[in-house]
DNA sequence: AACTTGCAATTAACATGTTAAGTATGCGTG
DNA sequence: CACGCATACTTAACATGTTAATTGCAAGTT
């Protein structure tokens, strides 16, 4: 009874991958907005918080954002005193980013609710079937892409 | 040497989650522009063309999409003739939402490439891993939520 | 019937996702 | 040095995500 038509949500890869993000954005998501900061905004902070100075290229590559949507959250966070920008020494065309001292005591005041919100996580769904999930997905996304073939 | 800061992007889930999802999506949303119509415009077409005629709330769970964005997401289908919107005959509240014939034909059209990518997924990533990933995501979904304990 | 409460859908406001253009700078080559 | 091409953002334009407020209608209560 092999159907000719879509697969049940729940057997839908890119769905079931949506619902699991929210499952676990939520949280994260609702700590961040008593602070005022988004998620991705978050990211970035944590980003320049570990890795330092860092130029706009870096960072979008490390918190997985766009160009387009990076120029943004650099510009909020910059009118927020999160950061800093100063031009890059010798190329011209690149920035150096900073994460200002506002910007470490916000994410200092939040990371101990982050790691709850973590802990729990491993702790409710299981360390195990984390570790597997979390492999399982970066297997995935090592796939070759170009399925045109 | 347990640190005191982020995990790893390969080792945070959110980020993982979004990564799979990218490519897993990234040869749909080609498929798609190609037509005119985004991946979630597609989602709420194949929902109406599989389970007939629904109000749009039902649309929202089932497509899993906020109502604000399917009321945009609706408007955007009737225009482009793929959809029909008329009122509920006992509650003037709600509407019934049906997919045109050139919906269904968008549809028709892409359904093939559609499953054939499915296809690529599977056999690339591999079948049983493709399940175990998809068991483990329905099972995080499943998880009580309310972390804050 | 007036009141209250709840539900369906929309609107509003702001942030991001996504693709395509545009700008300015760096770099190699003739 | 002039030219052409690549790189690092930035803008633009449109669609969606997200939360809160709003509108219109339904249902139950007094």
């Amino acid at each position: 009874m092999t159907r000719d038509t879509a697969p049940d949500t729940n057997r839908s890869l890119p769905i079931a991958l949506l619902r699991a993000r929210e499952k676990v954005m939520g949280p994260i998501r609702a700590m961040l907005a008593d602070v005022g900061v988004t998620e991705q905004q978050w990211r970035v902070l944590r980003v320049l918080a570990e890795r330092g100075t860092l130029d706009p290229t870096e960072i979008a590559d490390r918190s997985c954002l766009l160009m387009p949507s990076l120029t943004r959250i650099l510009q909020a966070l910059t009118t927020k005193g999160l950061i800093t920008r100063e031009a890059h020494p010798t190329d011209k065309r690149r920035q150096l980013v900073t994460i200002t001292d506002a910007g470490r005591q916000l994410i200092a005041d939040n990371l101990k609710e982050s790691q709850r919100l973590n802990a729990w996580l491993r702790e409710s769904f299981g360390a195990d079937k984390l570790d597997a999930l979390l492999d399982l997905l970066n297997e995935l996304d090592a796939l070759e892409r170009d399925p045109r073939g």
